[in-house]
DNA sequence: ATGGTAGACGCTCTA
């Protein structure tokens, strides 16, 4: 048996966050780790620092916003950026590889601002063509799937710090919680939740702009590990590494780890 | 009815 450890993190700029991810990789040494909200061109991502560690690098980024990648200890196979049939404007979100014996989505699901905004019906829009994707592309019964990222949704009121202020709001509408459903329903499981039944408190982003986290942990639960059944098999444990969010410069999320034992 | 902070960009947008 070997360990596998698998790491989500929208690190909200990855230049702004070098700093803390540099340390961050070396403490907590990650196999394969899903970088969001990058917010640069991959000709400019900062390759060098990440590849000392040992991590090859798969990115789509664009300028100023979303942008994703994944490092991967091991060699990463058929790369797929973006869903079938998007043009070069479409906005980075969404890459896929094949490493280390694991099918890994890295996403970064539209945000929607306000509930019946326009980036709220393409929010709606993005989990269809995603739902749609993930159905045609992957065969989740029999491979070791793991959909991973910030997924911009809670799935219900356990993942929410004061549910009655949020009732209905961006994040925890029915419309987006539905969509969320949908796809989980396609066949996979929720990997926290299921490791860790209906514990309170456990978030994994708090708001700069209400200093949520330093005002006592008045965060959401928005970023996930969604996996296939032999991916979910294999899942030990997934963990919130609250520790990256203290200090100084922290990025708004923090990182979620899932540790496979393969 | 909409502040507060953070990041990239370039005096504004997105989250």
């Amino acid at each position: 048996m070997t360990k596998v450890t698998i790491a989500t993190w929208n690190v909200n700029s990855i230049r702004a966050r070098l700093p803390r991810l540099i340390p961050w990789l070396k403490s907590r040494n990650p196999d394969i780790v899903c970088l969001q909200e990058t917010k640069v061109v991959d000709e400019l991502f900062p390759k060098e620092p990440i590849e000392e560690l040992y991590y090859n690098i798969a990115t789509f980024g664009q300028k100023t916003y979303n942008g994703v990648a994944i490092l991967s200890k091991g060699p990463m196979e058929d790369i797929t950026k973006g869903f079938p049939g998007d043009d070069e404007n479409e906005q980075k979100r969404a890459i896929a590889v094949r490493t280390m014996g694991f099918h890994v989505l890295d996403l970064y699901v539209v945000n929607g601002k306000e509930v019946g905004s326009d980036k709220y019906n393409y929010k709606l829009m993005w989990l269809k063509k995603l739902r749609e994707y993930v159905k045609n592309e992957f065969d989740l019964e029999k491979e070791r799937v793991v959909l991973t990222g910030d997924f911009n949704i809670t799935f219900d009121d356990l993942d929410v710090y004061d549910p009655k202020a949020w009732e209905g709001k961006i994040l925890c509408s029915k419309k987006e919680r539905e969509a969320l459903k949908e796809l989980i329903n396609l066949g996979l499981t929720d990997a926290f939740r299921q490791l860790h039944g209906n514990e309170e408190g456990q978030y994994t982003w708090w708001d700069f702009r209400t200093r949520a986290f330093q005002r006592g942990n008045r965060g959401l639960r928005i970023d996930h590990f969604l996996l296939s059944h032999p991916a979910m098999e294999v899942c030990t444990k997934v963990w919130i590494d609250r520790e990256a969010r203290e200090g100084e410069k922290p990025s708004d999320h923090a990182p979620v780890l899932a540790e496979f034992e393969v």
